[in-house]
DNA sequence: TAGGCAAGCAAGCAGTTGCTTGGTAGCGTA
DNA sequence: TACGCTACCAAGCAACTGCTTGCTTGCCTA
């Protein structure tokens, strides 16, 4: 592995662990078994390291996405497959996940992170789209507003990144499968 | 209003707005039209700023979650009330969450902060009971994993802060509708 | 009208921050 | 053996951080 991508890794761990700005330069050099100063023969500037560590983890995810998006399942499933796909990315990508949950806020407010609001419209396009696909084709309630449903369920796929933990009693596969009874189903008794 | 109260609602709001760390004791003083050095004739120190907003805060929140824990509702019917409490507290104090959501795992390390462990123990107790009451009732499903449905309904209800708009379009009430709706009875088509 | 007090100013200190500069060690290759 | 390249060191700078100190101002009240 290229000592430019291990760095990144080291630097997107303790990002995610104590978040961007209360991470200095010389903790990440620190980790890393070197002096601040070197890092700065690799990257320009601590923004450039947060900004090319959520640039390619989203590339990613938006690339699976699309996959399930371009498929000919019906919205149902597509809707369960892009739940699974995000409590995985959550999974795998653990510490992107939650510099983009905990950070983007902050860092939405620099130019250079403009990308963060296009892909957070898009996340939101994606999301309407499909749960207005789901009511129209009669799987889901008429009476949804669409907006909010997106919301709930962005939010409580995402911010499960603050307490799951990879490895531990439950597999993501677990928490996507109770999610989905839960969100289809409700927690009412039939 | 005294002084004092009025410039913890000015940090607060700054804290809320840009994070605890982010927010020096100068942007404090600015927004109140003081010199930083005069803060520290009301205040210790920063901390002891976010200290004070957040504990009385939670004294206010877990006060009215008692009253409604100590009532002779049924179980679901204080699963509700509790919802819309939380809701409400979202919409009448923002800034005050938006600290907690944001800024309470870094506090939490620090000794001065174990409260907010407590609190979320306490916190945890609270709804898992609730749900465990239900179950019991026979008014929720009895193959719910409890602990999960923790999780995901605190995430969901206090995350919102994150978008809420006091005075927007969706009051705190609208939006607790919508969203016992979706928890209680899902987003299926019946 | 003298005393006490809440509120704030002016200046600065020591530590931390992101980042810069000029240099060097080691390795592969021509 | 000279060259170029990657990776790093050593030292330090300017800006910013939370906080301290000694002092002043204006108001209330006894």
């Amino acid at each position: 592995m290229p000592r430019r991508t291990e760095l990144l890794g080291i630097a997107a761990e303790l990002f995610a662990e104590k978040g961007f700005t209360n991470t200095t330069v010389r903790d990440i050099a620190d980790a890393a078994g070197i002096l601040s100063g070197s890092l700065y023969h690799h990257f320009d500037s601590k923004e450039s390291m947060v900004e090319e560590i959520l640039t390619s983890f989203q590339a990613r995810l938006f690339e699976a996405y699309d996959e399930v998006l371009a498929s000919d399942d019906d919205p149902r499933t597509k809707l369960e497959r892009v739940v699974r796909l995000s409590f995985e990315a959550i999974d795998q990508h653990r510490a992107e996940v939650a510099i983009y949950q905990n950070d983007s806020s902050y860092l939405g407010g620099f130019e250079r992170f403009g990308f963060l609001a296009e892909r957070n419209a898009q996340m939101r396009t994606m999301w309407t789209d499909l749960v207005r696909e789901g009511v129209a084709a009669g799987v889901l309630r008429q009476d949804l507003d669409v907006e909010l449903v997106y919301r709930f369920i962005r939010d409580t796929v995402w911010v499960a990144v603050r307490w799951y933990r990879p490895g531990g009693d439950l597999t993501h596969t677990d928490v996507a499968d109770q999610y989905l009874s839960i969100l289809l189903e409700g927690i009412s008794r039939a």
